[in-house]
Parts: C-alpha cells; sequence; structure tokens
DNA sequence: CGATTTTGACCAGCGC
DNA sequence: GCGCTGGTCAAAATCG
C-alpha cells in the first residue's frame, strides 16, 4: 500500500457483489453503517448533504481558521449524519471513514495536509500566493483532518449533491492509476478532495 | 460565452 | 544540497 494510506485509518467494508442492487442494497449498506454508528460514519456525499450550509462542511471537516486543533468531526458525540438512508447516488457505496488526529501520529506526510489547510484557510480572501508566502514565515502548521471513504463505482466523479471542479491530476506511486484533485465550487465552501483508484480493486474509488 | 477539464510547470517539505 | 513526491496553479482546450 501507498505510504499515505499509513496515515488514514480505512474502515474498510467488503464490498459484496451485490452491493449494488439497486434499493435493496440498503440492508447490508445499513447494517454495516450501523457498525460505525458510534465511530462515525457517514458517506461523503451524504455528509455533505447533512449540511445545510456548505460552511458547515468545512467546520465539520476541522478546516475554520479558528480552531487550533484539529477535532475529528462527529467524533463519539454521536451526531452522526443521515446513515441511515441510502446515497443519493447510485453508487454503491461504502465503506470508510478515516480520520487522523491532529498531529499526533505523526507521518511523515503531514505537512501536505498542513499545506492544504493553510490555502483554504487563506485562499478566501487573499491569493494562494500570499498564503504559500505566509506559510514560510509560520512555525508550524496543523493538520488537517482527512477522511477517506471506499467507493465502489465506475465513475470517477460522483455525484453528491455537490459539484466539484477538478484543478490537478497526478500520477500516483504504486499505482497505475491518477489521482484526481477537486475543489468544491460552490461559494464558501472551500472542501477539497482527491480521488483515486485502488490499484487492488480498480472499481474501488478512494476519495479522501 | 461561461464553466469545466486537461496538462505541464512550479513550489515546498522530506529523506538521503 | 539534491532529488523525489505530493499538491496546486494557470493557460489552453473543450463542452454545454
Amino acid at each position: 500500500m501507498s505510504e499515505e494510506f499509513r496515515d488514514l485509518y480505512y474502515y474498510h467494508q467488503r464490498f459484496h457483489d451485490d452491493d449494488r442492487n439497486g434499493g435493496q442494497n440498503s440492508s447490508t449498506y445499513t447494517q454495516n453503517l450501523q457498525m460505525f454508528n458510534h465511530s462515525s460514519y457517514m458517506g461523503f456525499g451524504e455528509f455533505l448533504h447533512g449540511s445545510t450550509e456548505h460552511n458547515t462542511v468545512t467546520r465539520a471537516f476541522g478546516l475554520t481558521p479558528s480552531t487550533s486543533e484539529a477535532p475529528v468531526m462527529a467524533g463519539g458525540d454521536g451526531d452522526l449524519v443521515g446513515v441511515s438512508e441510502t446515497p443519493a447516488t447510485p453508487y454503491s457505496s461504502i465503506s470508510s471513514s478515516s480520520t487522523e488526529a491532529a498531529g499526533d501520529d505523526d507521518s511523515n506526510k503531514s505537512k501536505k495536509e498542513n499545506q492544504q489547510k493553510e490555502s483554504v484557510e487563506d485562499g478566501e480572501n487573499s491569493s494562494k500566493k500570499e498564503a504559500k508566502a505566509k506559510k514560510k514565515g509560520e512555525k508550524k502548521k496543523q493538520r488537517v483532518p482527512r477522511f477517506a471513504f471506499m467507493t465502489k463505482s465506475e465513475v470517477d466523479h460522483l455525484e453528491d449533491g455537490y459539484r466539484w471542479r477538478k484543478y490537478g491530476q497526478k500520477a500516483v506511486k504504486n499505482s497505475p492509476y491518477p489521482r484526481s484533485y477537486y475543489r468544491c465550487t460552490t461559494q464558501k465552501c472551500s472542501v477539497k478532495k482527491h480521488v483515486e483508484r485502488s490499484h487492488q480493486d480498480p472499481s474501488i474509488v478512494i476519495t479522501t
């Protein structure tokens, strides 16, 4: 597995062959969800849908500028978001939510996330370059919690109710499939997501 | 014509 | 210090 996965905890469910039974899949689906009921599971789209405002999304993702530590969304507080419903999308969804605590586990990649966070925070009013420049002056950055979802789908571009604009694509190490970078285009929504296919199972899309 | 995608280049952080 | 890698930018191309 790529090193990146070390950072994320994939509560990875087995995608059973027929989880895309159309409609009926909710049974298995729901069952699986219950496993995460206390740990914060939700599909990306559902998660987004669960918020009435885009800001909420941002907040939930721990992107609020004021947050000094990265809270895990939903944590054990039990604010799960609509997990009982089937996804608004036809994709067979599912799996996994992952979070990483703020810098406790340190791994080598933290900087990247921080960088990302920085741009998110600054991106609104100032240009990215400024953010970058600023970053230099800053001593330490904090990590942004990330959540990974594994979705079984034929297409990369999942419909989760939000509009995403692709702003980059990169070939990833250890995987024949490229990783795509998307940014939410809805105003006030500064969430970004990375989408890549599992090299082990091309039918699975990993959304981070 | 505006929004989105594509794609190469650039930058910063990390490991060696 | 250098090379590698991930993430982002931005211009051009494409689409609806």
